[in-house]
DNA sequence: TAGGCCATCTGGTCCT
DNA sequence: AGGACCAGATGGCCTA
């Protein structure tokens, strides 16, 4: 049991600062309304009544009644105080954690919003959500890898589209392999499919996390011939 | 109006 | 101890 700290009650300095006005957020003046009055400000307790009508205790009876009620009203304020200078240091962490995690939401955001201006865009200059923008990310960073590879072997378009799509495979270009093996951690319905170990190997439509047509799954920045002989490469405006 | 997306708050856990 | 990170909850906004 901790002792009575003997400091004022910081919930008032709380109150009278509107540290958020976020909404949704707890205000420190809802806060404080929560809390037990302090004893300073509850309205003082009524004075000891020494002599008052009805006290038919003998005097010095009444006087030792009278100090011990006045030690458990001292008490009883400490205790207040303390309670509420704890209250007020745990909202003070929880505002600055609240901040930190603002910034750091925001940060995040940032990247997000960066990652989203080296990608293509989209001619209806429609903003990707994040999961969009993660995963188009993913499959053009994979398509452009995929370019890559394929240029280092010397393989004319032709060859390239071969190696890239299977006979068994002419609707579209296999996605990129999952980044995990728990499907469902990468997406939904297709794009929870069971992931590719190789993208070249043979692939159904299951396989491919976005669609021939789906915007996200066309790379203006792949060789031409790969751009107009690859279905799955919608050449971009 | 339901559903998707987002921002924010919050408490828990882990790390430095 | 304090900060970073995470996941759940909540409420607002927008769209089909």
């Amino acid at each position: 049991m901790p002792a009575p700290l003997e400091t004022t009650c910081l919930s008032d300095l709380d109150c009278a600062s509107s540290s958020s006005d976020l909404p949704g957020f707890l205000t420190d003046e809802e806060d404080c309304a929560r809390l037990p009055p302090p004893a300073s400000a509850s309205g003082s307790p009524a004075p000891a009544r020494r002599g008052a009508p009805g006290n038919s205790g003998a005097p010095d009876v009444a006087g030792a009644q009278d100090n011990e009620q006045e030690r458990r009203r001292r008490r009883g304020r400490a205790r207040v105080r303390s309670e509420a200078l704890l209250h007020s240091l745990r909202r003070s962490r929880r505002v600055k954690a609240n901040d930190r995690e603002r910034n750091r939401m925001h940060n995040l955001n940032a990247a997000l919003d960066a990652l989203r201006s080296v990608l293509p865009s989209f001619p209806d200059d429609t903003k990707l959500t994040k999961i969009e923008t993660l995963r188009f990310a993913y499959n053009y960073i994979w398509a452009l890898a995929e370019t890559l590879r394929l240029a280092d072997q010397g393989l004319p378009g032709g060859a390239a589209r071969e190696r890239l799509l299977p006979p068994q495979c002419t609707p579209c270009l296999p996605g990129p392999p999952s980044p995990t093996s728990d499907a469902e951690s990468w997406g939904s319905g297709a794009a929870a499919a069971s992931p590719l170990s190789d993208p070249s190997s043979p692939a159904t439509s299951e396989d491919f996390a976005y669609g021939p047509g789906d915007p996200l799954f066309s790379f203006p920045g792949l060789p031409k011939d790969l751009l107009h002989t690859t279905p799955c490469f919608i050449p971009f405006h």
